[in-house]
DNA sequence: ATGGTCGATGGTCGA
C-alpha cells in the first residue's frame, strides 16, 4: 500500500500536475493539503476517472484537506476533535481497507506566523488537540499514519539555511518540542527512519529562486505508529515534481507499507 | 539589504 502526502497548493490550478503525477507515480492512497477548494467546487470527476475514490474536507479560498483512494474508505472523519468553534479545514480521517486496515489521518497543521502572536497561539493549541487524539487513536493498536504539511522543520538539518529560520514559527523551539512530544507518544517519522543527514527537503519558496538555488526545508512528513512503523519497506520525497510544469511550491512524500 | 511569487479572490490575505 503506497501512501503519499502533497501540499497541492490549490487543486484547481494544479489539477493538470496532480494527474499527471497519478499516473507516474501511481501511489493507492493519497493526503492532500491546502485544496484551497469547497467540496462543491473540489474537481473530482477527473480524479475518480483514474479509479480514486474522493473524500474531501474543503473551505472556500484557503486550507482544506482531501484522501484520494484507490483502495475502500470507512469511517471517514472530517475535523480535528477538541474545539468546536475552530472553523478552518485541517483534518481528514479514514479507514483504508487493504490486505490489512490501516487508519490514514491528513493534516495541515497551521504556519502559526507572526510569532509570537495570536496565530502562533493557535498552532501550539492544534498540536496540542492532535496530541491528544493521537493518543486515542493510538490506544486502538492499529496501524495508523498520520501524514500531511506539519508547517515544522523539526531539526536544523532539515533546511538550506536553518538561522535564517531560527525567530520562524516553523523552527521556533516551543514548536520543535511540540513535534517531539508526538514522537514520544511512540511515533516514528517516517523519512528519518531510513535517511539521514542534510540536503532532504519538501519545499522551496517561489521567491527569491529557491528552487533553483536548493534553498528548501523539509516540513513534509509522515508519522507512523509502531504496527505501521512495522510494516514499512520504503520512503521517498518526489523531488523532481518541483521541476514541473506549474509546480506546487511542496513535492510529494511517500511511504510503502506491506499492507 | 532589499524585495521577491503564487492562488483564490474580486475586498487583499495567507503562505
Amino acid at each position: 500500500m503506497k501512501i503519499a502526502t502533497f501540499n497541492i497548493n490549490g487543486v484547481k490550478a494544479r489539477i493538470e500536475a496532480l494527474l499527471s503525477w497519478l499516473d507516474e507515480a501511481r501511489p493507492d492512497v493519497v493526503l492532500l493539503q491546502e485544496i484551497k477548494s469547497t467540496d462543491e467546487t473540489f474537481p473530482r470527476e477527473l480524479i475518480e476517472d483514474k479509479g480514486y475514490r474522493v473524500e474531501t474536507h474543503g473551505q472556500k479560498g484557503f486550507n482544506g484537506v482531501a484522501i484520494l483512494s484507490r483502495l475502500p474508505l470507512e469511517d471517514v472523519v472530517r475535523r480535528l476533535p477538541g474545539d468546536e468553534a475552530d472553523e478552518q479545514s485541517r483534518w481528514i480521517e479514514a479507514t483504508v481497507i487493504g490486505d490489512r486496515a490501516v487508519r490514514v489521518c491528513g493534516l495541515y497543521l497551521p504556519n502559526g506566523n507572526p510569532a509570537p502572536g495570536p496565530k502562533y497561539d493557535y498552532k501550539l493549541a492544534w498540536m496540542a488537540r492532535m496530541e491528544r487524539r493521537v493518543i486515542e487513536l493510538l490506544a486502538t493498536e492499529e496501524p495508523l499514519v498520520f501524514a500531511g504539511d506539519y508547517n515544522v522543520i523539526p531539526q536544523a538539518e532539515d533546511a538550506a539555511k536553518p538561522e535564517a529560520w531560527t525567530e520562524d514559527a516553523l523552527f521556533r523551539p516551543e514548536t520543535r518540542a511540540a513535534f517531539r512530544r508526538l514522537l514520544n507518544l511512540g511515533l516514528t517519522e517516517a523519512f528519518r527512519a531510513r535517511v539521514q543527514g542534510p540536503g532532504h527537503y519538501s519545499f522551496w519558496d517561489y521567491q527569491a529562486q529557491a528552487w533553483p538555488r536548493n534553498n528548501g526545508i523539509r516540513i513534509d512528513h509522515l508519522l507512523l505508529s509502531p504496527q505501521a512503523a512495522d510494516l514499512m519497506t520504503d520512503v521517498q520525497i518526489d523531488r523532481d515534481v518541483r521541476a514541473g510544469e506549474k509546480p506546487s511550491d511542496h513535492v510529494p512524500v511517500w511511504i510503502e507499507l506491506a499492507a
